[in-house]
DNA sequence: CAAAATTGTTTCGTGTACGAAACTTTTACT
DNA sequence: AGTAAAAGTTTCGTACACGAAACAATTTTG
């Protein structure tokens, strides 16, 4: 079943763990920032997109925080109950709730010195210049490979195109 | 604020959106695929491992899915509850659980042809061995980064050094 | 204009996810 | 042996996270 040589398999396998930890260490640093001011994550990204670019809807919020919905309904309630944001009906669309920043959310906002984010983007500067564009193009490639693959086999007929797949591998 | 000249910033962002991409939907996928089987993504990402490596004790198998053991311990509550697995005392180590599956949960691994991470690895099997080895070595240096500004910024004091760590950006 | 389709939000039910505390069994120490 | 420390698991409380259904306001259509 396994096609791939030894050290081609644990390169895949160790890419593929690079990934995750920096996924994983992204939503661990976020916490452990949003900790220090008695939030969790997820409010402390609200706190600082609020901030950066001023009331939202709530669809727009979700759509930001790469959330449903429905999710975000309960941590803007959470975040409403602690006096962090407020609801507003908008005037212009009464279906639309928009999300405000209260005194006290402005100022959490402003107390976190840093974004979760900066910390990656410090990293990613290290590299020089020709390794971040190599790594643009690469991480592309495989992106668009995914997609493709997704398209063709996942979404349709995975049973089907499983052995294929697996073929695929040498 | 912002020192990184426009075609780094756009390029340090791209490769974040990417990486996100990559994660989120890795677990698209698993959900996706599992289901097909009525099973949730984490059930599905279980009976696979047990398929393939054979019975493991609840801290181990917590630990092959980068989860808490409280976490694992609900999980396999429901598992149970449906009859896709059993709990069993260590009869060595009277403390542990082992974790096994049920004929019924085996059936489940065999009915699902492909396993979430195949399409990765296939995908990262489109790129040629000197890519890989590229984006594994810019990949790692990216995570020593992290690692080290982790260690020395975040889980130290934010406040003080995110000043410096700005000054970093440019 | 009125019914129908659409858009934005919330509610509901289920399943993670995590840390702290509680519990059980084992191991280490004196 | 007897107590303390450690290891493995579960319980508890809280916070996401998502999809489906319900609800409300708006826009589209006949």
């Amino acid at each position: 079943m396994q096609k791939l040589e030894p050290s081609i398999k644990d390169d895949v396998q160790q890419i593929l763990e690079t990934i995750i930890y920096l996924y994983t260490e992204s939503r661990r640093i976020t916490k452990e920032l949003a900790r220090r001011a008695q939030l969790t994550g997820p409010q402390l990204t609200v706190v600082k997109i609020l901030e950066q670019i001023g009331d939202l809807s709530l669809s727009e919020l979700s759509e930001k925080i790469r959330a449903q919905n429905s999710t975000v309904t309960g941590i803007i309630d959470r975040m409403e109950r602690e006096g962090l944001v407020v609801r507003e009906r908008s005037t212009a669309d009464r279906r639309v709730v928009i999300i405000k920043l209260t005194a006290k959310g402005s100022q959490l906002a402003e107390d976190i010195p840093i974004e979760p984010m900066k910390v990656f983007q410090s990293a990613l500067s290290s590299l020089t210049k020709d390794e971040m564009r190599e790594l643009l193009r690469i991480l592309s490639k495989v992106s668009k490979r995914v997609k493709a693959i997704v398209r063709r086999d996942v979404d349709e007929a995975v049973g089907d195109k499983a052995k294929e797949l697996e073929g695929q591998d040498r």
